[in-house]
DNA sequence: TTTTAGACCTGTTTGC
DNA sequence: TGCAAACAGGTCTAAA
């Protein structure tokens, strides 16, 4: 599933192919992904030129010459630059024909991924964009312990709190409470000012590790085609044993999502 | 105010 | 073997 490390992946091999290219033709398949009117949307889009394209959270910002718009993954979500000739997948849900006879085309297997048309200057005004908290980089440990530090909510569902802090998703969630030694069901409000420092650090360095490995594989996601490296190196998520011990992981929903974690090592 | 549940989707896995 | 139900999960919205 796309979080932050994919989505900065394919952000990147975004820029490197369509950047600066014009659209000459827009087709929308399956109307529900934009988020709007999709007449609307391909017509205005169409003869503009990709400028830059930049990242929120795991939103994507595509740039063009006099709009942008924003474009979120969630769960199987991807785009791929083929030929403009190339036959048409049955999860292809909206190209962007090319100048170069390339085209640039969004495959969501389950549709859950939207693209909406926002204004250019001030997309950082987006409702779905004002929510988003800061990335873990740009936070102090102050600020993520006075964000959680009154909370009952467990910690993993905190991590997942895009408001509270942006870019980790249920299997990075997953990583760091194990690498952190912490049960993922401790509310917010039993963590120590130094646990929380080691929380935010963890985030820090697996989602760097993350994007160095092009971000991680699972079922479906890929950026152009290409996959991630990182579902090597998950110590926790999707495995059977723990790396630690060697007993035997736990798998239950906290907050409503397959966690796993070890009852021996994470307390 | 905070938290929870349901909706959106369909391919894959599991159970009978 | 074949079918039906459960499951996967990010975000939004409504309800508790």
């Amino acid at each position: 599933m796309p979080e932050l490390p994919e989505v900065e992946t394919v952000r990147r091999m975004l820029i490197d192919t369509v950047v600066p290219k014009e659209i000459v033709k827009v087709e929308v398949y399956y109307e529900k992904i934009v988020d709007g009117d999709a007449a609307d949307f391909a017509k205005r889009l169409t003869g503009q030129s990709f400028e830059s394209i930049d990242r929120k959270g795991k939103f994507l910002i595509f740039i063009l010459s006099q709009d942008a718009f924003i474009s979120h993954l969630r769960m199987e979500g991807k785009y791929e630059l083929v030929d403009a000739a190339f036959p048409r997948d049955k999860h292809e849900h909206l190209s962007f024909f090319l100048e170069d006879g390339t085209r640039l085309r969004y495959l969501d297997v389950r549709k859950f991924g939207r693209v909406k048309l926002v204004d250019k200057q001030d997309y950082l005004k987006e409702p779905s964009l004002m929510k988003l908290g800061p990335e873990p980089w740009d936070i102090t440990s102050d600020y993520f312990y006075q964000r959680i530090h009154r909370s009952e909510k467990p910690i993993k569902s905190l991590l997942l709190d895009q408001s509270v802090i942006a870019g980790l998703g249920n299997i990075y969630a997953n990583e760091v409470c194990f690498r952190v030694g912490l049960s993922p069901k401790t509310p917010g409000k039993k963590l120590s000012k130094k646990k929380a420092e080691e929380i935010l650090e963890a985030s820090k360095t697996i989602l760097t590790e993350a994007i160095r490995y092009k971000g991680t594989t699972i079922h479906t996601f890929s950026s152009n085609g290409e996959s991630g490296g990182y579902q090597d190196h998950l110590l926790v998520h999707g495995q059977k044993n723990c790396p630690t011990c060697g007993r035997e992981l736990t798998k239950e929903a906290v907050g409503g999502r397959g966690t796993y974690y070890c009852k021996n090592c994470q307390k």
